[in-house]
DNA sequence: TCAACAATGTACGAAATGGTACGTTCAGTC
DNA sequence: GACTGAACGTACCATTTCGTACATTGTTGA
């Protein structure tokens, strides 16, 4: 029975509860993220999402209808943070060479520092992306990607430091796969080859590696 | 009511119940393999693969002990087929060139052709490897696949075909990549880019862009 | 000030799900 | 042919798990 202070003026020390419906959302969204990322779809339980939330499960259901839909919204801000991440990235005042060497270290590294994306990834193409599929945000989100490397590679080709004939889309596809694999399948890999692929040391080696790779195989002759 | 014919004799037309528990024990597994590649570990219903199956669901508890020991097996089983096709392929007697190529080409091809396997890589990464490092099976299997990539690799070192300095390991881990991430993210990638990947002719163009893509890693200079 | 709607807590229900108890049939041996 | 252990079927149980009914509290605008 504590008091409520002077009914409704300040927003004071303690109230016995507080309406904050974006905080309550978004720390929903966040405790999700990390529970689908780490226990996909079907192993992730609302409950257990309910108990670490300062929310209650009533509150999932109330922003959130059912399940597959909060785990579309997660699916849908883990997207859109990377994309932001992304866009701080500015290649246009840069040589082609130098613009593509970054792209490419800035992806493999990105993706190292954003295992829940990754596995959330995983998870979806576990599902046939499905989920994806009914999401017209994640469709308009992704189009730009391919623009930067667009531009970066008709460049390098005019400089004559790329050689021609190659497909913006397929070089990104080669870049994704290369950072992609890289978390994704870190542990059966690290285990069957006894070797500790998430040291620091040969994280390194394997940047270094990648971005060996796609220069070249972008470079002339 | 149909009379057994001579009771005992020939394993004639129609028993009432016909014991093959080899044969049960196999069916158990292909259907688990099915389930839990298509749904994940936790997606995957007992119950499901008991339908599915010859057998009923006391059989899948007779056999494999629990769940998570089932999925095991399926593991297991999947990884055991693979080096038994892997075990196929004989490079020794081709040049090193020619050799890497076809091996790249495999790779490529067998992922292509055994989504289930991939699928259960996949879901096996989620859980962060934590079956296939219970599985000594496993880590026997993979021995070999480095010893392979190590003969051509060193061969064609000593041939001045392929440049010096490259681990054999890291190499595998390359090929490894861009032919897993072909199957393992090709619904997203499809989605997003609006590009049909699983098209033969796209695929046609990613197994040459790949090809390619190492034989310009290794190459000297 | 007070109605009206938004936000939240509590308790519960129905179906799904992993696993088991218990009984029956098969197949080889003495 | 009786006996024994392996192979198998049926029915069931205990829990988990998604989702909801209902009551309550906060907030905002007229």
């Amino acid at each position: 029975m504590t008091a409520p202070s002077t009914k409704a003026s300040p927003p004071a020390a303690r109230r016995r509860r507080k309406n904050n419906p974006e905080s309550v959302r978004a720390d929903i969204l966040a405790v999700a993220t990390r529970e689908f990322s780490e226990k996909g779809l079907s192993g992730a339980r609302i409950d257990e999402i309910a108990e670490k939330t300062r929310a209650s499960k009533r509150m999932i259901y109330y922003y959130f209808n059912d399940k597959e839909t909060l785990y579309l919204h997660t699916l849908e801000a883990a997207y859109q943070k990377v994309r932001l991440q992304e866009a701080e990235l500015d290649l246009d005042h840069l040589a082609p060479l130098e613009a593509l060497s970054r792209l490419v270290r800035f992806t493999f590294c990105h993706h190292a520092k954003n295992p829940d994306f990754i596995r959330l990834v995983m998870i979806e193409n576990i599902h046939h992306g499905r989920f994806l599929a009914q999401s017209e945000l994640i469709q308009s989100l992704n189009a730009g990607v391919i623009d930067v490397l667009t531009n970066v590679y008709s460049r390098g080709v005019e400089e004559g430091c790329f050689r021609e004939g190659l497909d913006p889309r397929e070089l990104h596809w080669l870049i994704s796969a290369l950072s992609f694999f890289n978390v994704s399948n870190q542990h059966t890999f690290s285990r069957i080859f006894d070797w500790h692929q998430a040291a620091p040391e040969n994280q390194q080696k394997l940047e270094d590696h990648v971005t060996d790779m796609v220069m070249r195989y972008v470079r002339p002759n």
